[in-house]
DNA sequence: ATCCAGGGGGGCT
DNA sequence: AGCCCCCATGGA
């Protein structure tokens, strides 16, 4: 159960696919394409298929798709991740949604991510004691150039990739590897290439013999090899690396997603079940 | 106690 | 441009 837009959602595995449901209810396209699971989806997911340093990766994790988040909720939820760990980004979020519109569903209240104005509207003690520690001058910063219409984060949904990378880069809080991860999660830029520690490794140890590399290395070595699907190509690095460190018994999410609201990761979802209920 | 967490800013060279 | 150090906070 989670929060998209201004929806409620609720999936569920169900066989070998996704039972989806919305309040207020959502088309099965709706739902295909929040999923990531679209037939574009899946034709990038077959060119990478065909990467034999990749295909382990997508055979051990069959489900795994790139929701298409909200630009504004993105932003905020990745500014806050910046060398922080996921429990506590976790937490930050959930605290900030509470300050977002209630909205009511069959499965109980739920509250929409506040926009860019409420949280500008919060003083920096107030994120302080969200825990934001020192991001909390940045978030509210970039929230109020949001808010203010100085970055439009809307209209950069699908622009070219330098152009977005600029545009985000301008926001305080948001470097090289958040930027990416805006852009990729919620702009539509499958050619960004996230790079945290997790992919730096992972790039150096599968394609560079163990050879650190820099994070600029990197990104040019996927843009080369992946083109436009690097981005998706990045999302099975990164979980096979982290699901080796991981390693015994710990539970895996096998989706990428920031939500505020504990939303469950969907670990399998193909178009062809994806269904709205009543 | 020390290190680390899906980095970024600012100052320095 | 590249390099270095610091930055709140909390769990391991």
């Amino acid at each position: 159960m989670g929060v998209v837009g201004r929806r409620v959602v609720r999936y569920q595995s169900a066989g070998a696919g996704v039972e989806a449901e919305a309040f207020p209810r959502a088309t099965p396209r709706w739902h295909a394409r929040y999923l990531g699971a679209t037939p574009e989806d899946d034709a990038a997911r077959g060119r990478l298929r065909a990467d034999p340093v990749l295909a382990p990766a997508l055979a051990a994790h069959e489900g795994l798709r790139i929701l298409r988040q909200e630009p504004w909720e993105t932003t905020a939820a990745f500014l806050v991740s910046a060398n922080n760990n996921v429990l506590r980004i976790e937490g930050i979020l959930r605290a900030l949604a509470r300050r977002g519109d209630a909205l009511g569903s069959p499965w109980g209240e739920r509250h929409a991510f506040p926009d860019a104005a409420t949280v500008a509207r919060l003083p920096e003690s107030r994120l302080r004691a969200l825990g934001l520690g020192y991001r909390a001058p940045f978030l509210r910063a970039t929230a109020r150039l949001v808010a203010s219409g100085d970055v439009d984060l809307d209209s950069l949904v699908g622009a070219p990739l330098p152009e977005v990378r600029e545009a985000l880069l301008a926001l305080p809080g948001v470097g090289p590897k958040v930027a990416d991860c805006i852009a990729l999660f919620a702009l539509e830029a499958g050619g960004a290439f996230p790079v945290d520690r997790w992919v730096l490794r992972a790039v150096s140890e599968a394609f560079f013999a163990g050879r650190e590399v820099k994070p600029r290395e990197a990104e040019a070595f996927a843009r080369a090899r992946w083109g436009d699907d690097a981005g998706l190509a990045q999302q099975f690095l990164f979980h096979a690396v982290r699901t080796r460190a991981n390693a015994p018994g710990a539970r895996r999410l096998s989706a990428t997603q920031n939500d505020h609201q504990g939303q469950e990761r969907v670990a399998r979802s193909a178009p062809s079940w994806t269904r709205s209920s009543p």
